[in-house]
This record gives structure tokens, C-alpha cells and sequence, in this order.
DNA sequence: ACCTGAACACCGTTCAAGT
DNA sequence: ACCTGAACACCGTTCAAGT
């Protein structure tokens, strides 16, 4: 028999608390399973407190979002160049994204810490291969953009079965631009990625090399 | 007076009433002001028509999305080659979506014929200037691609303001990945266009010239 | 101070009942 | 056949009231 020689504990709801139930929710039903109702009730608790504790919805969902997103690791493997390095973060990255539950709808107001976090070994991994800050920070800025964006699109364009329409004779002389098949999508990211990949190649080996490493003062004329 | 010879007009519900009803309460009160119940108190009907003309909520949000992606027009001046008529075509499309009320909640499902519609003039223009049916429908569809997942990105990023915390010791020394202004992110659209069309540009440089403008059927050896 | 039952003001959706 | 009042089963949010 253990004895308690702390007061008797007060079982509270912490904000942690909250942010787990609701993922879990997530997980389980999916987004429209998360509700303030859905959480206070597995917690044991009235509705009360989650507002006290984390806010009101669309700050708990924020919350959701931040904790997925930074519990996202993209690691590295050490060697290659920084264009290689780029290439594959964005290709694991989009990987976890795809990997949460209604991620088009936790995607729209993604947090900037959650994706400074996330971009951090990639833009170490930036300049230590001889990027300067400035690169850097736009190289990770540019892919976090392209594989969020791209990732939301896919998810939202995973609706295209059970809408198959007749032929019909005023379509354009174009071709159709949709039905797209799974490795025409992947084949899409990875083509996107590399472009961008070798216009910041371009960039990069376009400015002035070796200099500006940081910000300069130079005699100014104003 | 005029007399009417027709049997007294029955006021019925037009499946494009209950959409125009939707399009200007989603202009006057944003996404959350599209309701069932307020279309059908604006029609003066009862929510139950709603359900036999359009479906439900999600059907109607699709029904709303389709038309306005549909209604967008992007004029191409004739003149350039096929690489600016791209670029330009970008930068309208992505103004275009721009004006959408609430248009990150509205481009999660596109619907396929409205991005055909809206790159056909596009399309059209890129096979004028040469290029076969492949290639003119691989830049389309990665140009809609890109712009959407920018515009969703841009505008859920939007919410930026009021979360100004102060300087935390512990960030990263790699520099903040966020707080752009929103001429950077102009910037770094205007990169990403540039980036993918010049990607496309060496892809179409490379592809055998001339030939395959239809698909041949040669003798194979299956 | 913190939590609760209960309520307010909505939702989407569907029922039996009318005409 | 088509529309209605009314209801069902939920929401997010907040109140006065408890301890």
C-alpha cells in the first residue's frame, strides 16, 4: 500500500491534455470528429475548461496543426550536394504531410514555428554545404511553399472517382487536362521540385560567389 | 394590362437559383454565410428543395466552386512565345483566384472541367506555338498546379498578424523561415513560374523535335 | 477560482403530413 | 409530385449557479 503524502490530487485538464484528445479524436474519426463537445467528453469534463485552456475552436485546431506538424522530422542523410539534399527533404516532407489525417484541412493555416522547426536540418544542411543565410533560407522557404501547396491540391483532387461523364461531343480539340493517375501526380511533384531545385542552382551559382557571406556595409551614397 | 395566357407560373426552385443564391450570400457574408437554411430563407423556400435540386452542403459548396472557377477567363495577348504566354497565364489565373471570397476554402475540390475550361485558351496558345498535345497539356497542368497550391498557401497565410512573440533565445541559428511581406511572396511566386517554365522549356528542347506531334503506332513486339 | 447543468442560437438533414 | 412545419441529432459558445 503506497501512501500519498501529497494532497489528494485534483485531477486538472491541462492544454497538452486537450491538444492529445483531439488528435486522438483526429486519428480515430477523422476532422469532423474533432469537436469541443467530442474532447471535453473523453476527458471527462464539460466544454468549459477547453475554452479556458486552449481557446475556442479554430485555436484548438491551430494547435493540432502546430503539434502535428512539428512533430515532423526530416532526416538528412549527411552526404551530397545541397541541390540533392534539397531534393530529397521535399520528397520526405511531403511524405509525412501525406501521412496526417485531413491534411488539406489542418494544412490551411499552417504555424510559421511548426515550419521553421521542420525546416531546420534541412537549412543546416544548407550551409553547411556553402549556402549563405540568405540562400538558405530561401531554398527551404521556396520547397516548403511548393510541397504544402502541392500536398493540399492532391489531397483535395482525391476526388475524382464516381465522376465519370459520358463523352461529350463539344469537349475541346485540347485533350483533357485531368484524370490524373497516381504516378502522373508523384511523377508532377518530382519534376516541380527539381525545377525549383535547378532555378535556385541558378541563383546561387549567379551571385557573386564567395562574397556577401554576410550583409556588408559598404560606403553608401545616400 | 397584360394578360397572361400561360396557366399561372408556379414558382419552382432552378438548380442555378439555388447556386446564385449561394455565390452572392458567399460574397456578402463569406463561407460561413452559406448555409442551407440561409439559401433556402433567400429563395423563400424551405431547405428541402435544396436537397432534390443540388444535393447536399458538400454538393452545393462544389456546385458554388464550380462556377466560379468556371466563370474565370484569362485573356493570352496573341504575341510571345509560348514561354510568356505561360507566364502570364499564371500570374492572371493566380489574380483571378485572388478575388475568390474565402478561396482556400473554396479550391480544396476543384472540379476538373472547370481547370480545363479555364486553361483552354492557354492550351490553345501553346499548341499554335508549336508544341504537340503532351507537352501543351503538361505545362497546363502544372502551371494550375502550382498556382492553386500557391493561392491556398498564400492565403491561409494570411493570419500572420497579432502573433508577435518576442525574441525567443532558444530560435534556431538559422534565421526566421517566416514573416514574409507580401512583396516577397510575389517574389517568390514570380520565381516558381519562372523556375517551372524553364524546367518545361529544357524538357520540350530535348524531346525529339518534329516528330510524335501524334502518337505513331509502330510495330511492337508484344 | 474553477467547474457544472442548462440554455442560447445556430447547423445539416429528414420525417410525416399536407396540397 | 412537390412543398411544408416540425422535428432529430447535432454543433460552438456562454450563462447563472454551485463548491
Amino acid at each position: 500500500m503506497t501512501t500519498r503524502q501529497q494532497p489528494a490530487m485534483r485531477v486538472v485538464v491541462h492544454r497538452d491534455a486537450v491538444i492529445d484528445t483531439a488528435i486522438a479524436l483526429l486519428y480515430e474519426q477523422g476532422f469532423k470528429g474533432v469537436t469541443m463537445r467530442a474532447v471535453a467528453y473523453r476527458l471527462g469534463v464539460s466544454p468549459i475548461p477547453l475554452y479556458s485552456k486552449v481557446g475556442d475552436k479554430s485555436a484548438l485546431i491551430e494547435a493540432v496543426a502546430e503539434r502535428l506538424l512539428g512533430e515532423i522530422e526530416v532526416n538528412l542523410g549527411a552526404g551530397g550536394t545541397w541541390m540533392e539534399q534539397a531534393e530529397q527533404w521535399a520528397h520526405t516532407y511531403r511524405d509525412r504531410l501525406k501521412a496526417l489525417p485531413d491534411r488539406h484541412l489542418l494544412l490551411n493555416n499552417q504555424s510559421r514555428d511548426a515550419l521553421v522547426r521542420a525546416t531546420r536540418p534541412l537549412l543546416g544542411g544548407l550551409r553547411s554545404a556553402g549556402l549563405d543565410r540568405e540562400q538558405a533560407v530561401r531554398v527551404c522557404r521556396m520547397l516548403t511553399w511548393i510541397t504544402t501547396g502541392f500536398v493540399i491540391v492532391e489531397s483535395g483532387a482525391a476526388k475524382l472517382e464516381a465522376h465519370f461523364e459520358p463523352a461529350d461531343p463539344l469537349s475541346p480539340a485540347g485533350g483533357r487536362a485531368d484524370g490524373v493517375t497516381q504516378s502522373e501526380i508523384d511523377d508532377l511533384f518530382a519534376a516541380q521540385i527539381r525545377f525549383a531545385v535547378d532555378g535556385l542552382r541558378h541563383e546561387v551559382e549567379s551571385s557573386p560567389a564567395g562574397i556577401g557571406l554576410e550583409p556588408q556595409e559598404g560606403p553608401t551614397f545616400s
